[in-house]
DNA sequence: CCGCGGGCCTGAGAGC
DNA sequence: TGCTCTCAGGCCCGCG
């Protein structure tokens, strides 16, 4: 599922249950997730305490008492729900009534205060790791993140700097986790619509000239930030598995402008909103809107 | 170093 | 109804 927008809701479902609670008991159903999960992992986790639940691009970093941070990722199917107190919640009888999600639960955190947390995966994709919170910057996977798009420091400046000298396209540019993390083929291609730009553009040519950081610059990044801004509002898009960790759904997929709309109209021309591929993903765009 | 294509998995939906 | 095929929100890796 997730991009940014839908870890950031599942991060902020799981936070109150999670943030102060320890993991009484860690069941394994399935260790092959992306990668294998430790032979470890489920010992190196009883019995600490959850001091902080964060967010880096797509990865949910829990903060361990023991110094250790839990990296997770969701992959392309991953969800987490919540069960409190034996209590069954939405997305629980939406899966039992399925009954095949169950078979799909990997990983089983029993909270201290009496919460269940269940990540559910069926792609396996999704990703757990623990390392140490001192190593964390050299950790390989958060190592070559670039900036967090909703911060301060991500700007129309470093932005252009970023894209100086690229070959690729803009759609090839935004998608790429070295030069802004988080945005994944829906963002990127909404947030182009509302910035009116074209995804074959050259992202050279939003490179800042003069020392100065272009109009388009300004454009895309302002629209990064309200498309991610508008999308969390709404608790992410549900198009297949994303739900909020309470079982209910995100709200955003129906304010999609582009993606996903081949051939409907263009809500700001009346031109027709096209599909092309571009490093193997279909890209949605409106040829008339987008230069 | 950069950019591209392949591959990892399962399930949903379209077409026959 | 059921089979086969294509495609899907992510990311790592190896290649040129």
């Amino acid at each position: 599922m997730p991009e940014l927008p839908e870890v950031e809701t599942v991060r902020r479902g799981l936070q109150p249950v999670m943030e102060g609670a320890g993991f009484t008991k860690v069941e394994v159903r399935d260790r092959r997730l992306r990668w294998p999960l430790a032979k470890d992992f489920e010992k190196r986790l009883t019995g600490l305490t959850v001091e902080g639940l964060g967010r880096r691009a797509k990865y949910l970093l829990a903060d361990l008492s023991s110094g250790d941070v839990l990296i997770m990722h969701l992959g392309m199917s991953g969800s987490f729900r919540v069960d409190q107190n034996g209590a069954k919640s939405a997305i629980a009888k939406y899966h039992h009534e399925k009954s095949k999600s169950v078979a799909h639960d990997h990983v089983v955190f029993h909270m201290s205060n009496g919460a269940t947390v269940t990540f559910n995966d069926p792609r396996r994709f999704g990703s757990m790791k623990l390392v140490a919170r001192a190593k964390l910057e050299r950790e390989p996977l958060l190592r070559s993140l670039g900036p967090e798009p909703l911060g301060n420091e991500f700007d129309a400046a470093m932005f252009a700097r970023a894209c100086a000298g690229k070959k690729t396209s803009l759609k090839a540019a935004l998608s790429d986790q070295r030069v802004v993390a988080g945005l994944g083929n829906i963002y990127v291609c909404e947030a182009l619509y509302r910035a009116r730009l074209s995804p074959k553009r050259g992202a050279s040519t939003i490179a800042e000239r003069n020392g100065k950081p272009n109009a388009r610059a300004v454009a895309l990044v302002d629209a990064i930030k309200a498309v991610l801004h508008d999308a969390i509002k709404a608790g992410g898009s549900s198009l297949r598995d994303h739900r909020r960790a309470d079982g209910s759904l995100g709200d955003f997929q129906h304010n999609f402008q582009v993606y996903d709309r081949e051939g409907a109209p263009c809500r700001s021309c009346k031109g027709k909103v096209r599909r092309i591929v571009q490093t193997g993903r279909s890209t949605f765009y409106c040829p008339s809107c987008q230069k």
